[in-house]
DNA sequence: TTTTATTTGCGACAGATGTCGCAGGTGGTA
DNA sequence: TACCACCTGCGACATCTGTCGCAAATAAAA
């Protein structure tokens, strides 16, 4: 089975939100090499997003609030690790995408994520497992009515 | 050939902004039936997104602002349809999963789309074409350096 | 220990989105 | 023609995001 937890499937009241784009890119940085501290991380993205140094830690700042990251406070200065997991967060983008863009409900086939530079073949394994279990949980959910 | 323009890939400075998840589905409604009016549409949506019969109407006026739909007044009410084609947006949706979530170069495989409810055969033949010219444009592209 | 280079925390601001409510028309009906 | 139901334009407000800048704290260098 997998060895990761389905972190997007529970937690239906509170709504769990996915990452944005740019945090996406963050995130994407910290599954390569963990932990990094603010300034490391943005000297990767300061070529891909050209954003300034304070914009990145803002970035960082509000991902922590929503529990994307951990801080480490080692000496003086914080690092950050990912506190979502990999698989899962991009099951649950890949399975949002299929159910709302496309108005698939089966589970995506994972031979369309064969060309990813991101995942490797064992991942693409898990990625399958995530995936059932995201579709399988999508038809027994019931129909949000939008309750607060 | 393709009977669309790919909407998407023109306009590079202008970044065509793709529609919103609720945006999103307004347009579905109308490609499946073209035109209607705000009442019509909100009667649908009310019961996925929970709005009021406001709410529609504000999302329907800044759809037009953007260029999403096209308002026409008969007689005291309006009614709309999508400017955006179907296939090109949808297209563009897919293409930009596949590059900024799962850093996949090339097309992504039509065979994924077989299962969707929006997509007949022959658009997925229409989806196949656009998906290529979007791959190959994206590769030619140069690094956005982000000036304003 | 005084200076200098970095950090960090936090406040700010503009623009996009979700979501309403109100006031002023218009057409049909009594 | 006076009234009622429904429509439209438009202003408002709370959030979330993207993006900074500044001042206080800390570590490293002189």
């Amino acid at each position: 089975m997998s060895q990761y937890t389905a972190t997007f499937i529970l937690n239906s009241r509170t709504a769990m939100q996915q990452p944005t784009a740019p945090e996406l890119e963050i995130l994407k940085l910290l599954w390569q090499k963990q932990p990094l501290t603010a300034r490391e991380l943005h000297d990767e993205l300061e070529t891909v997003l050209g954003w300034g140094y304070s914009s990145t830690r803002k970035t960082l700042e509000r991902m922590g609030e929503k529990g994307f990251v951990a801080v480490q406070a080692q000496g003086n200065k914080n690092s950050y690790r990912a506190t979502l997991d990999k698989m899962p967060t991009l099951a649950g983008f890949a399975q949002d995408f299929a159910k709302r863009i496309f108005e698939i409900d089966g589970p995506l086939p994972v031979a369309m994520f064969a060309d990813s530079k991101l995942v490797s073949a064992a991942e693409i394994a898990d990625l399958e497992q995530l995936l059932q279990q995201l579709a399988a949980a999508q038809l027994t959910k019931p129909v949000d009515s939008g309750e607060p």
